[in-house]
DNA sequence: CATGAATGAGGCTTCATTCAT
DNA sequence: GATGAATGAAGCCTCATTCAT
């Protein structure tokens, strides 16, 4: 993403990836604006002004940070779904797969939560990229029959809703995973809403004007 | 929320409320950090100094609007579900509310969303708050069977997930209301994963187990 | 003092006395410049801005402050030594009173101490008054032969000084008497400063270069 | 005394060096509260933020200059002292030479003087060491038989009284040193206050009481 | 490749003082 | 005679960034 090329030895790469650990740490435990730079390069055991050798500026080292997390992130999915046969089944086990990537990099993650206050444009790009990547799986899924009809980028919105509030209430907030008990109804929660209506021949109530009709009884 | 008295008279009320609007533009657009505390006052029409009479810092009139945003919010989502029936349906008709009202005080959600990184402490009781109001609707819905079986805490912070997401990707990012179709399948979602299981007697898949040997086939 | 006039009534008095009081108490607590008028006049009991109705500004109150402790201590010293029938009793009684009068009056003492930081005129003038009075005293009681020879200013100026660190290091520092085994020598050390040299055909060594002599033996 | 370590160049200490001289004019003669760090850097020809580079408040350098002038004094003052062969001696040349070192350091004694008013502690703790060592001096010789007897502290703190006040009097108000005729009773007074009471055997007064009757007579 | 001293803009905040009521 | 809301100047301090070595 533009990003400078400074120093390229080997020597240099270890300190622009300590940097970027620094800064992680650094941003994940102060936040964005209340981080400094100085800090950071203290935290990497490098001098002040190497830090501008290897990033432009404050910013670039977050989008740096939000760029990383977008790799590993793809990485780490990718990996814990390989196995799923059935989209639903992908979702499910992606979602707590999630949590636990989450724990293990609670300051990547708030730092990607906070680029939104920064760089919106970044963060924006960071979830849309997601979201079109869930919507073509879900799509793809559609068409397997494997999970419900409707617009595949409102349910991958949706699923990206709750495994990010999830991420923020337990790993960030509470610093553990979730407890069984409610990760299963999360589970559940998402495998009911995808799973594919049953045929209309089957008479089944599905509109909203029929669940009021009931209500009203 | 031990919040500085200040002037009590009919002017100084005005003046807190002209603070306050100011604050909310302002940080709305520019953001917590970027936001100056000369520049809501400029905004507001009064002197530097006169901030400082009804708010103690810059980080507790934030505090003031998230309060605010939390009473507006309770009183706006009570209205809107107060002729739903059905469980289902409050969730549903609440979730095409809070896109209208998110769209129309994009600014206080903005800030609400930004609170996490600048007051964790008051951001996650705003949301646990939200979300234990919810538990306990579902929790009651359960009982009526208008909803599916699980941890209520889980649901509801499923369903916040979702409508975050959502409040973020439209409101915010694009200022306007999601389309049509796109929120006919978040509300086909959510009510999807809220209602009730068929009755055990049907023979439908309802486990994970039963959904990875269909898979497998 | 040039002092402004302000409402005159019985009311207005208390207010204006009030007022002294208060900042008596604010000043001697905090300091001068950490003190602040708002909070002075809370301490009174009074609207910030009825303040500006007695006294034109934060250091003409203070001047008002120096003045006062000059009137008090006069009145307080001359009652002390009235029984003195010799200038060295009167001094040292003169001495252990002032002991308790700053030790009651710790505040207003620390004011007048301070005020050298703030006005610097008033508080030389204040201290060159007290040793002209000191000053006159002395001069007359070597014309009577009650005490040593020599310049009476320079006398009155190092009792003034002895008095002046007694009463930091003890009512103001450790806000008590001093010890009396302390105040003893302290007495004794005024006393024999001031006592008259024996006549000179005793032979007796009195200048520097006498006890030079002997110190080199 | 905990204080920010900072650049460690010789360009560094040239940089702090200037900055404290800067800070001794401008705090000597605005006053600690009128100074200001920006006055104080461009006196030292410097940036402003320069200065927190080596100190981290307005009120460390005023720490600084205290313990600078302990340190001074200290050696100055034992040099002054070091043909003396007889501690009353001592005493009246080291009164002498504190005349001289406070009109040259006017600003840094002046600054001492104020640093009750802004940190009481440290003022304290520079007058208690000086108090202590004085009493430690004076005790010695009263094993010698040099001077008279009495608690050494109250000694030592008379002696320090006397000396400030002349400090004050002359170098700081008057910018000179005092007139001859002055000091010399003024180490009279130390002198007379010092010298060993006359053998019992010659039937001199010394006690109060003594005093007390001849005055009634 | 790295250092670290220096910069200076900019923000928050305090508070003596004024003034309309 | 008193009130108290409003003012706005001024100061301390932080920190991203630059630059000479």
């Amino acid at each position: 993403m533009n990003q400078r090329e400074g120093p390229v030895t080997a020597r240099g790469q270890k300190t622009r990836q300590a940097l970027l650990d620094a800064a992680c740490e650094e941003f994940g435990s102060k936040g964005f604006y209340n981080a400094s730079i100085s800090s950071i390069t203290r935290r990497a055991g490098v001098a002040q002004g190497t830090f501008y050798l290897y990033y432009r500026s404050k910013e670039e080292i977050l989008r740096a940070l939000v760029d990383h997390m977008n790799r590993s992130m793809r990485r780490a999915q990718s990996e814990a779904v390989q196995n799923a046969n059935h989209r639903v089944d992908a979702e499910v086990a992606g979602l707590r797969h999630f949590m636990r990537f989450a724990l293990e990099h609670r300051s990547l993650y708030r730092v990607v939560m906070e680029s939104q206050f920064v760089d919106p444009e970044i963060h924006r790009s960071y979830y849309q990229t997601l979201a079109d990547r869930y919507a073509e799986h879900l799509s793809k899924a559609q068409q397997r029959g494997e999970i419900r009809a409707g617009d595949p980028c409102a349910q991958a919105w949706a699923l990206i809703g709750v495994a990010y509030f999830m991420g923020m209430r337990f790993p960030v907030w509470e610093e553990r995973e979730p407890p069984e008990d409610f990760m299963a109804t999360m589970e559940d929660f998402i495998a009911t809403a995808l799973s594919p209506a049953p045929r209309p021949d089957a008479g089944e109530r599905t509109t909203k004007g029929d669940r009021q009709m009931r209500g009203s009884h």
